[in-house]
RNA sequence: CGGGGCGUAGCGCAGCCUGGUUAGCGCGCAGCGUUCGGGACGCUGAGGUCGGAGGUUCAAAUCCUCUCGCCCCGACCA
């Protein structure tokens, strides 16, 4: 017998690296801080990509690829970019048994050779908008790692568009934000608060960046994805110009964002519990298990010979037959729950006798039979109401550990003890900010686009301020 | 890069302090049999240069020196 998953209340951490493991989504790699997405965890993200490309798509941007080195002088054109992304350089510095003349940065995002690019493709105001993304990998050599959360090397999407006015930009920025949003609620089934992140959280080379957090199943915030406003901060640093209708040369208006694998270290924290993944029916590479239980060879045949009925009235799902020998079937039940399959069905010798099956909920833990007419239709009910009940969960988790107060005491006891989520007025000094971090380890998630316009006083100096701020500690 | 911990079979560990047969245990793995509606059991078996290098010794997993790696916590970050 397998020992049993730590509890997340006892370890939320060690939980999590266990789950991971077990539920067979990742393996730590023999190179530090990178890990193998194993396939039960790559077809989550292939899942997670179709749904956001598809997206993508009916908004009108076009997939590219660009390389992985970018000239070490691309890196250093926009100082704020290069000071944000300097200490975590990857740099290739041989190549062919000889030293490099220019050494070559292994990417950590996009916006250098992507903005070199654009400036030899954009002549006029007719080229624009000019909507791009790519799926790639990115690499940055962080010290503390973590899989999924953190890792050297990760997988993601990052877009970058060029528009002809600062609204144009803004508007896509924004339109994007939305993107991630209906992604992350309807298909993740992950409430998420829309904002803008403060001028220390903000990405290297923004004008300005918005931000998707949610809140996790330890109550520390995780940024799930982030759409930046670069303004012509890129464009004046690469000569992104077109020619406008008047004949004047001007300066384009740049955007980027990206949502990574990141994500998927968002579902497992924000859905699991004691028993392991719990996966949102949209994403989940097996939306439905199916566990025979037979006693004799007799049996077995029968049942199979069922199952096998059974699975053309299921095609329009993703469905596993666990017909293994080797495993009982209350150890496949486990094992599946581990792995967070959504629906369970299971089928025995009597089942097969009155034409019926049990169904169990990964969500719920409920387990009803019914019986095989109609049975697809059954399935989807039941996989709606778990993709409902996955986001109504998660939301009434948010809304129970999200506070709003404006006495820095309070602040304070919520933060250290059970922790969560706090809305509180800020006057906008990022010496508050950088106190409170210093304080309290919290910082400034964003600033939500919700605000109710209220005077009030800055949770920490007092000072008088409407802006209201969300705070957390953050992955 | 600072602090802590750990490297012994695929995984988790014991043995080390106090050197001494053939290096153990649990899980997993293989074969056979009995089981199977919530993590089954019996029997048999395979699997180890004890992270690496040097040293001390008649003798090193064990003592000494150096080294490599990993994990956790901090600072930095999607």
């Amino acid at each position: 017998m397998r020992e049993k998953l730590i509890s997340p209340t006892e370890d939320f951490s060690e939980w999590y690296i266990q789950v991971i493991q077990r539920a067979e989504l990742a393996d730590y790699a023999p190179v530090r801080g990178c890990m193998v997405i194993r396939p039960y965890g790559y077809a989550l993200w292939e899942n997670i990509q179709q749904s956001l490309d598809r997206r993508f798509k009916e908004t009108g941007h076009q997939n590219a690829y660009f390389p992985l080195f970018i000239p070490y002088s691309f890196i250093q054109k926009e100082s704020e970019h290069v000071k944000g992304f300097a200490p975590q350089l990857a740099i290739v510095t041989h190549g062919g048994g000889k030293e490099l003349e220019e050494p070559l940065v292994v990417r950590p995002t996009s916006e250098t050779i992507i903005g070199y690019m654009y400036s030899q493709w954009i002549r006029s105001y007719r080229d624009l908008p000019v909507l791009i993304n790519q799926w790639c990998n990115v690499v940055r050599w962080e010290l503390r790692t973590r899989p999924f959360l953190r890792t050297m090397e990760f997988l993601w999407q990052e877009g970058h568009t060029a528009h002809a006015t600062f609204e144009e930009a803004e508007e896509e920025t924004l339109k994007i934000l939305y993107i991630y949003r209906d992604f992350a609620q309807n298909e993740a089934a992950i409430p998420v608060i829309l904002g803008k992140k403060s001028e220390s959280e903000k990405f290297a080379g923004a004008l300005h960046t918005y931000t998707m957090e949610a809140m996790m199943g330890n109550k520390w915030a995780l940024q799930a994805a982030t759409s930046h406003n670069l303004g012509q901060n890129f464009a004046k640093a690469f000569e992104i110009r077109y020619l406008d209708r008047n004949n004047q040369l001007q300066y384009c208006w740049t955007t980027s964002w990206g949502l990574s694998t990141r994500f998927i270290g968002a579902i497992v924290m924000v859905h699991g519990d004691e028993k392991g993944l719990k996966l949102p029916p949209k994403l989940a590479p097996i939306q439905v298990i199916i566990v025979p239980i037979w006693k004799s060879d007799e049996e077995k045949e029968k049942v199979l010979a069922k199952i096998g009925e059974l699975k053309s009235k299921l095609q329009a799902f993703r469905v596993k037959v666990d017909d293994r020998e080797e495993y009982t079937p209350g150890w496949k039940f486990n094992e599946w729950e581990l792995r967070g399959v959504p629906l369970r069905i299971e089928i025995g010798p009597r089942d097969v006798e009155a034409d019926q099956v049990v169904l169990a909920r990964r969500d719920t833990g409920e387990k009803w039979t019914v019986s095989t007419d109609d049975l697809g239709s059954k399935v989807e009910e039941a996989l709606a109401k778990i993709q409902a009940n996955l986001f109504q969960m998660a939301k009434k988790f948010l809304d129970e550990n999200t506070y709003r107060l404006n006495d820095y005491q309070e602040f304070k006891r919520i933060i250290e003890s059970d922790g969560g989520f706090v809305i509180a007025p800020w006057c906008e000094s990022p010496q508050c900010e950088e106190a409170i971090k210093e304080e309290t380890k919290a910082t400034i998630r964003c600033i939500p686009f919700e605000q109710d316009g209220q005077p009030d006083r800055c949770v920490y100096c007092g000072k008088e301020t409407t802006l209201k701020a969300l705070f957390a500690r953050a992955f």
